[in-house]
DNA sequence: CATCTAGTCAAGAACTCGGTTGAATACTTG
DNA sequence: CAAGTATTCAACCGAGTTCTTGACTAGATG
């Protein structure tokens, strides 16, 4: 068997590496993994233009791990399937277990985590039935494309204005993308600095889905 | 927070994807998956120079997915951890899933696969007591590293003067590095031309063993 | 110590990547 | 159909990657 065809072999399995062998691919990713999305929100999302966007967009697309699908004059973008997410979720835990720089990256980015007290999934679906508040803290189109029961969307840019709408002595769950999203990080912070019990789920969305855990669609 | 601090963080992500982000790296993890293997053995596997392994090398220890010791005056490599074997595997099932140049290359690699019969490792690991003949068609070195119980070595170089030692009416099971690893197949389709019954471990040694089942090392 | 082996380092040539800019295309709306 | 919006394409340039070659270093051996 010539050589040549086991480097084109893994010269393929090169082309997955490859697209996330770039910062702005792999934001691209964390944001898609969110749910469907047209290209000038990915765009500002990942603070980039249009147009090398939509160049990142067709490397995913090449390395099978997105698909696009016209809708009237926009392009929609999505992750290809929930495989896409798990080498995602897989990829973030090897980086930060392994690559000493994530530590710095992560605190430089989230600050300090160590008075922000952290639930995890199964705990939230235990109290979700037990007069718990849940704030989906992630922009409004991620909430209707897919939330936690219950939550209600309370995008960043509110969080301050939203304060006073707890009940006191109602204790809020915070969750937005991920393991390393500072939005529900921010958010516990400004409800505890507001004088109220507040927590983050150590995860995010995507991990919750995943799970097989229920799942609400829509504006309610 | 500043848009860059993000940015930085996503970028220390993406050292992990770049790590994957050519062939010749990911033939390295694939081999340092079955095992510690010095930088001369890894260079051969590869079919590169020294040089250019030893640089690839050092990229992989720079992004945390392998770690070295010396020993003598040769310097070993390893993966830093299973979580790295995790990531390759899932890594593999989304090219083989999206990446259609995946089936083509495969197939230029590995031939084709319809007339070869493959088990689970759980169905492989239910015969193990029942007097089935196990080959493992790993350089010598990766048998002594670990293995099934009760596996014998034979290197791929040895297969066609290994056949006759295959006692009749018993049926062979091979495996070798995993899903796309050649050996195995080459083994089952000289046995079966040798009028013997064999089928092939549908993954590999590395996937057998996270998966907790039982190892044997040494020359045992 | 001189020599050997195994690995690393440094510099350079060919190529690829990541971003910018401006033009081209696809579809919608008036 | 003309005008507008959303996306893609093409050309370009600076920066990074990959491989080669030859020099260098750490440890083993005679």
């Amino acid at each position: 068997m010539a050589p040549e065809a086991k480097a084109a072999l893994f010269d393929q399995f090169a082309q997955v590496g490859k697209a996330f062998s770039n910062g702005r691919r792999a934001e691209l990713v964390d944001v898609l993994a969110q749910g469907e999305r047209a290209v000038e929100a990915l765009a500002g999302q990942i603070g980039q233009s249009v147009a090398n966007t939509s160049q990142h967009l067709q490397v995913l697309a090449r390395a099978g791990l997105v698909t696009s699908r016209r809708d009237g004059n926009r392009v929609l973008y999505r992750l290809a399937d929930e495989q896409v997410e798990a080498l995602w979720e897989t990829l973030r835990a090897v980086a930060a277990a392994n690559v000493s720089g994530v530590r710095q990256a992560a605190e430089e980015y989230l600050g300090d985590r160590d008075g922000l007290e952290q639930v995890s999934r199964d705990e939230l679906a235990r109290r979700l039935g037990a007069g718990v508040l849940v704030w989906d803290v992630r922009p409004a189109s991620e909430y209707e494309a897919g939330h936690v029961p219950g939550a209600i969307s309370v995008p960043p840019d509110e969080v301050q204005r939203r304060l006073d709408d707890v009940p006191d002595g109602v204790e809020v769950v915070a969750y937005c993308r991920g393991r390393f999203c500072v939005y529900a990080d921010d958010a516990v912070r400004a409800l505890v600095a507001a004088g109220r019990r507040a927590v983050r789920l150590d995860e995010g969305f995507p991990e919750w889905r995943r799970a097989g855990l229920p799942v609400a669609v829509g504006t309610g």
